[in-house]
DNA sequence: TAACTTTTCCTAGAGGTACTATGCAAATGA
DNA sequence: TCATTTGCATAGTACCTCTAGGAAAAGTTA
């Protein structure tokens, strides 16, 4: 009998784009077995359980979301870098909304997942260089940034926006001119 | 043989009770059933199924928010209004994590969490009273201030803040300053 | 109060998911 | 080529969701 060639890695992929397809709280280790065509105790031998799968899941989205976010940085400062960042962040929640979700579970410091989680985050900083705030405010701006993006976005994505006239994209470009000009006049006390 | 007296109501209080005890992603019709001292399938006599329950629990949250966010915004106007209803909301999510994370499950915009969702929406809106803009950059301020909170919010509660020296509730506090100062210094174009 | 109706809770059971233990067969490599 | 390791299967436990049908409590009417 032809094995399928399993890993957690692929496991993991296949788990993310069955996440994409179905949404993240659908993935389940048996629906990925059956995917595979085995069944869901041969899983076990590449992951620990599911919460593992999923902190997998969570660490492979938080890589492809920091490797985008620099790209969108590279060569940009200031409002394009800001502009450019946010674009990244928001079209990857759209485009990958399962991965976006599985992004979003606790991680613990020292896990698996913590490593791209810090890149994710180094990348959010790298927006403010151009805006030479001294720190603590840094920090702040950092999780002002991060926490309107992602607030936005899983707002955005549980319908919260659809029901005015207003359109949601505008929102978001004119929110993140605001954001620029917060940054640009921002002083410390 | 005594009944226990249950209906759609109480079920939905104990839930809430439960999440905000074990996490909402736990609470289980079993498990409600349990704390009932009753089989499971006497409940499916008051919900209609798990979904229902999550759907009630959510109106019940959104509601006390809205309550909380009206009660926070009595009497008081600008950065004091806003000052207020944002602590509101982060305190009801730190005392209230199960209820706070019930409040984020999609909800259609005629199901039965709808009307307790506008009125919380309603309150974002009314902090704004006092920075008068127009239209529709109040409604891209009330979709800032909604990202925002619960971006911050939702993110201090995964851990992302909690890995740098600067103090999150510091953060907290310079946000709402910038906030502020973002908000008396908006400029239509 | 007796009879009838409705509501509430029960038992029983089907089907899905997470996970463990154990065993065999395929791949690896000495 | 033979031993070892690895990959997948079988079997089984436990918990969850939900349906069907029945019985007893509570409410209603004569």
């Amino acid at each position: 009998m032809a094995r399928a060639g399993l890993s957690a890695d692929r496991l993991t992929r296949a788990g993310a784009e069955l996440a994409d397809e179905i949404g993240f709280e659908n993935v389940t280790v048996s629906a990925l077995a059956r995917r595979f065509g085995v069944k869901d105790a041969s899983l076990y031998s590449h992951i620990k359980n599911a919460q593992d799968l999923r902190v997998r899941m969570a660490a492979l989205a938080l890589a492809e979301m920091a490797d985008r976010a620099a790209a969108a940085l590279a060569g940009r400062s200031g409002r394009d870098a800001l502009a450019a960042f946010a674009n990244a962040y928001r079209d990857y929640a759209t485009q990958h909304p399962g991965r976006y979700t599985s992004a979003q579970i606790e991680i613990d410091s020292d896990g698996p997942a913590a490593d791209a989680a810090r890149r994710h985050s180094a990348m959010t900083r790298a927006i403010l260089r151009g805006y030479a705030l001294p720190e603590p405010d840094e920090t702040d701006a950092v999780r002002l940034l991060h926490s309107t993006f992602h607030g936005f976005v899983s707002l955005e994505r549980a319908g919260s926006f659809s029901h005015g006239a207003r359109d949601s994209g505008a929102s978001w470009a004119r929110i993140l001119d605001t954001l620029h000009t917060l940054l640009t006049t921002w002083h410390s006390d």
